[in-house]
RNA sequence: GGGCCGGUAGCUCAGUUGGCAGAGCAUCGGACUUUUAAUCCGGUGGUCGCGGGUUCGACUCCCGCCCGGCUCACCA
């Protein structure tokens, strides 16, 4: 687990296969033969994509990229660059190439270059640059992950993203994906007049969500504080102040585990609407998620091709207790505990013997019922033990007038009508007890005081949405570094 | 944190009962001026995750640890 210690004689071996030296070696030829290894800006090029879409027989090309694979066939040499927007075939031979045997004995797949040639297409029609002129941009030191199979392992993936995006064009589409879905997103928000705002990600105390926050320390104010697990609290501040449509869309952290579909800081979106309720942020959600889908996807049927999930209006609306029942019977809500336990249990459930009817009836729902909705699903009337901050139903006290949106199995916005009362929102905050619990926000209750406005509020987690709508099926293949177990520094150095 | 699976060349992967550690790609040398997984010929490259143990002998069996994956737990 230590670095292995220097070798002293290592300049004496040269027969290891170290690419590492042999690019070192290729680095010093260049630089004596006049090619600065490390080149300053290459301005006024073409993307790749737009030279092959504007293709023009024997029209001159400016471009810049990094040589992905090279061909070398003696006095001529084939090389393919890449530069983000796509590849583009080089062709460079002895009569038109500029230094081309430097080209072809110094320079390796990997390597940045700028380029400048004639565009002309080859016997078996593909379409590529005569290279007159080209410049080293940057020299690379390492080598490219293998060309055919791609990097598949997880970790490297991870951990040397960069690579993963040179070698897997997929996961470059993705996170593009994903800054158009969020870019949509701003925009749908922004044209129905919401205001982006920011709040504090640093707090002393964790409010608006039930979770172990991340605790550090200020060390100027000596003050220990916590990563906010939501902004809920401070947005409804800004109601009280007088916002009427606010939207933050940002970090949050939560101090778990990491799973398939959680990562420790996540992204999340949290609309809030003055004057609004449940009903017309599920009507919101519906749309924004439609839109966006339309927009970035250019259909409603998202996900992968034997996957498919139809995003298709208007979406079923069904309440918690209906869904529950239809698994586990239509007396479930008669059933005393003891025998709502055992009959759970029967249904395949491990359940812990602390637990209410209430979180027995959550876990029937969160196992059986929620991990099976494919199609978009708003849940509804959700007992109110599990949502403090939500009003609850004027025709049943013992529900709360909210909604969870499920989308291929996945948790992917709840919506609520806000409490605004500050007298019982103390009361329901108290009402919780146990490890999670958030402690009373005293600074938070003495702004609904001021009265803050009735309103619809709701989160929409965007690493999942984008699962969605990307069909990835792990949250790590839409966050571009995900958590990982830390290493220590020694191996991160080879 | 628990259970299961995995870690072998830079990358993707084989490895027999416990008996000299392999292939493809990459890399190095050679041939080739329309190739595109270029092709052909010849080489280099290994702390078999780490540390102990059993054994004449361990990539292989045992124990501990590290890292990853799946899953469970945690997570309104």
């Amino acid at each position: 687990m230590t670095a292995p210690p220097a070798q002293p004689n290592a300049a004496n071996a040269p027969d290891r296969d170290d690419s590492g030296e042999q690019r070192l070696a290729k680095r010093r030829a260049l630089e004596a033969a006049g090619f600065p290894s490390y080149g300053a800006a290459f301005p006024d090029t073409a993307m790749l994509a737009a030279v092959r879409e504007g293709f023009l027989e024997g029209a001159s090309v400016r471009a810049a990229g990094r040589l992905l694979t090279v061909r070398d066939m003696g006095k001529s040499v084939f090389a393919d660059l890449s530069d983000g927007s796509g590849r583009f075939q080089l062709y460079a031979t002895k009569g038109h190439t500029e230094a081309f045997d430097t080209f072809k004995q110094l320079l390796d797949a990997g390597d940045l270059i700028g380029v400048e040639g004639v565009l002309f297409t080859t016997r078996l029609g593909e379409r590529t640059i005569r290279l007159q002129k080209w410049t080293l941009l940057a020299k690379a030191l390492r080598p490219l992950p293998e060309k055919w199979h791609g990097l598949k392992d997880v970790e490297i993936r991870c951990r040397q993203r960069y690579l993963d995006l040179i070698a897997n064009p997929e996961v470059r589409e993705i996170f593009e994906r994903r800054s158009r879905i969020v870019r949509a997103i701003r925009e749908f928000l922004w044209a129905k007049g919401f205001c982006e705002v920011e709040t504090p990600m640093l707090q002393t105390q964790a409010g608006g969500a039930a979770a172990r926050p991340f605790k550090t320390h200020h060390t100027a104010l000596n003050a220990e504080m916590v990563l906010r697990i939501a902004p809920e609290l401070y947005l409804k501040r800004l109601l009280v102040g007088g916002f009427t449509k606010v939207f933050e869309l940002n970090r949050n952290f939560r101090n778990e585990g990491l799973s398939r579909s959680h990562n420790p800081e996540f992204t999340m979106l949290e609309v809030y609407q003055a004057w609004s309720d449940r009903a017309g942020m599920q009507a919101l959600a519906q749309e924004l998620i439609t839109s966006v889908a339309q927009k970035v996807c250019g259909a409603l049927q998202v996900g992968l091709a034997d996957n498919l999930i139809d995003l298709a209006p208007p979406w079923r609306e069904v309440p918690y207790c209906d869904l529950v029942r239809e698994k586990a019977g239509a007396d479930w809500f008669s059933l005393a505990p003891e025998a709502a336990r055992a009959r759970a249990t029967g249904l395949g459930l491990v359940m812990d013997p602390a637990w209410s009817l209430t979180q027995i009836t959550h876990e029937v729902f969160e196992k059986l019922v929620e991990r099976q909705l494919r199609r978009p699903t708003f849940v509804t009337r959700l007992p109110r033990e599990l949502v403090p901050l939500a009003k609850v139903c004027a025709d049943d006290p013992g529900v709360v007038d909210v909604f969870e949106l499920i989308i291929g199995g996945l948790e992917i916005a709840p919506g609520y009508s806000e409490l605004n009362d500050p007298g019982e929102q103390r009361r329901r905050l108290e009402e919780q007890s146990g490890a999670t619990a958030q402690k009373v926000d005293e600074d938070f209750l003495l702004a609904l005081e001021h009265g803050m406005p009735p309103a619809g509020g709701m989160g929409v987690g965007i690493d999942r949405l984008v699962m969605i709508l990307t069909g990835a099926e792990a949250i790590r293949e839409v966050i571009l570094f995900p958590q990982l177990r830390p290493k220590a520094i020694e191996e991160t150095q080879r």
